[in-house]
DNA sequence: TGTAACGTACGATTTTTATCGTACCTTTGT
DNA sequence: ACAAAGGTACGATAAAAATCGTACGTTACA
């Protein structure tokens, strides 16, 4: 049997568009469609106000954000951690593409061009220091 | 203007359905519609025969999948590298949820419960291995 | 030889995501 | 009072991804 309520389901995986919304909340903090919306399209992403708009309204219903409707112009807020999300979201990478091993993927990471030097001497000092904290 | 070879185009990333078929082609090699289809209902993926065929199809028309029909039941191939293609993967995960920083995902993969003991253990000794490259 | 088993082709449909137009409400300045 | 500016609601539609049914061809063999 399918859940009565929709508010109370899991929010499942955000989508791309999903996820630009979210990290704008997540980087300014609660803020409205206009905002949120003046933001993507001076990132590049050309997109109408109300696009956006029904994408976070969409977003509500998902239980993937939070509205404060007491003014006029509704406040939006992330319903969901930044940390945790992007987390399950690596997990779900680390499965399908990586067998489940995370080594797998860092070997992926350490063998790719695109990663500079710096970024492996920082990845190094991660070690290090965890290394530290056991 | 649009290239008039859709043969030469790009192939955009493969979606999810489409990397299920990619990883089985990559693990068990050149094989038919009903290997595929069989080893993704094995892998508790229900799909019936004409859906999986279709989709290979499609992938042929996108450029992701070689065919063979020199013999009546077509063999099919992946066109594309796997550690390539998760690569690029990736580097589009890094981009959009770590801020292109691939120490940031690796900070999240230390901090992740799920990332066991021995994992830590292996990502450091490639650390080590990788040092000793330089 | 004819029928069951197994293949491909291909259109149609469903589902999911994403985008937008239009109607309409509220506030503000004149 | 009312027009302009700026909001929300909501249905429609487009676009992308995934699924499936049906038609039809080929092979194996009883």
């Amino acid at each position: 049997m399918k859940a009565q309520n929709p508010e109370s389901d899991q929010a499942g995986s955000p989508t791309k568009a999903e996820m630009d919304i979210l990290q704008v909340l997540w980087d300014c903090g609660p803020s409205t469609v206009r905002f949120v919306n003046d933001t993507l399209n001076a990132q590049k992403k050309a997109v109408q106000y109300t696009s956006t708009l029904k994408q976070m309204q969409v977003m509500v219903e998902r239980g993937l954000l939070l509205r404060d409707e007491s003014n006029m112009k509704h406040i939006y807020s992330a319903a969901i951690e930044e940390q945790a999300t992007k987390g399950l979201m690596l997990d779900k990478i680390v499965d399908t593409l990586y067998k489940g091993s995370p080594s797998n993927l860092v070997m992926q990471l350490l063998g790719n061009k695109k990663t500079s030097q710096a970024e492996l001497d920082a990845i190094r000092a991660l070690l290090d220091q965890h290394k530290d904290e056991l």
